[in-house]
DNA sequence: ACCTGAACACCGTTCAAGT
DNA sequence: ACCTGAACACCGTTCAAGT
């Protein structure tokens, strides 16, 4: 089929379909080929409207990131509302596309998306009345609890981070017995851990930034 | 050269080459053939030593956590300060190799070392009086950290994480000036990022111990 | 303008064969 | 026992050619 009427190919559907590749057959099963057969086209044809493999999923990551619920966070009164909200809704999207996390890690890069992201969470860090530095350093605290949450997940968390065999725990390992245990409700355990964490550290920088102001 | 007297390959041979290759070229530069060029022999002769590449890439990740220093954290009194230790030690490893970072995040799995060290701070946090469901989510917390802070600095960190044409920002990220202009001394920013990330969270905790224990 | 066929320079991995 | 040659089944990507 040469020269059809209407094109069958273009970067949105190209992209729609490496996104359900990747959700559906894992990291190991998005090839160019495998996204071209399932569009009904060959690979050569995807490289009339994607740069690279690269590119695709640089700009995968970026539409996710666009999903990130920044108006939500940013509605919120008080600054330490508005990081809950964002950590959770990026989190939130994260854990629908697991496959992707190992990509978002890679920074902001030239992903607009991304970029507007970090700006406005540091906008309303300042508009708050942290110091820049440390508006800095605390919306990157909080990316890097989403971000290693993500990634932990991503790699099976505790349903799948540990292997079925409890005897080879109870010889070797006698404190994790007890985690074992838990084994049972993991996903449960995986999101508490995140909310846990997150309240921790939002904790610690109500506090920090009430030393700030009095300091 | 068939059959030397001395065999020129052996597990561990090959997993110190792959880690300098891993180090000085990247994720990308480390291929089987690679590996074999630099130790003078040919990709299919590895196989009689190693199983796949995925289980010579796992064997790296366990080696560097089995230099994690645990000792050093179990011996503080309190386990604030064993955490505190446990991370720190963490993550200085993981900045050598960041390289390594991306397959650490694949979870325990099989490797012996991981689950030592997993199980050596759960049962730390057990000693102190943490209910073992805490315990471990406590853990958790300070793992998400880690491999969030590491993640992020092996994507480069605020040094490379964005661009160097400041007037692209100064247009479309007005909050975003400030954080790149702190581009200079970006190093500095990011360790200083996980130290305050890492500090907010033991603040959080320690009171979370106390409202546990009250309560 | 849009897609294809065929090729290039790679991969990880296997396995019969050499010594 | 240890390494090699050659092959298999893949990759991402390019580019002249077809319509």
């Amino acid at each position: 089929m040469p020269r059809p009427s209407t094109p069958l190919l273009s970067g949105s559907v190209i992209k729609a379909k490496a996104l359900e590749i990747l959700d559906s057959e894992g990291l190991d099963g998005l090839t160019m080929r495998r996204i071209a057969t399932a569009l009904g086209v060959r690979a050569a044809s995807l490289y009339g409207h994607v740069a690279t493999k690269d590119e695709l999923l640089d700009s995968l990551v970026d539409d996710l990131a666009a999903q990130v619920d920044i108006a939500d966070a940013l509605q919120q009164r008080d600054w330490v509302g508005g990081l809950r909200a964002w950590a959770r809704s990026y989190r939130a999207l994260l854990a629908e596309h697991p496959n992707l996390v190992p990509f978002l890690a890679r920074g902001p890069r030239n992903r607009p998306a991304s970029l507007r992201q970090a700006d406005a969470i540091h906008g309303a860090l300042l508009a708050a009345g942290w110091p820049p530095r440390y508006a800095t350093m605390v919306g990157a605290s909080v990316s890097y609890l989403v971000i290693g949450a993500a990634m932990t997940q991503y790699s099976g968390g505790f349903s799948e981070g540990f292997s079925d065999d409890v005897r080879a725990y109870l010889d070797r390992y006698p404190n994790l017995y007890d985690a074992h245990r838990l084994h049972a409700y993991a996903a449960e355990i995986d999101g508490e851990s995140f909310e846990v964490a997150l309240e921790a550290s939002l904790d610690g920088f109500r506090a920090l930034f009430e030393r700030l102001k009095s300091g």
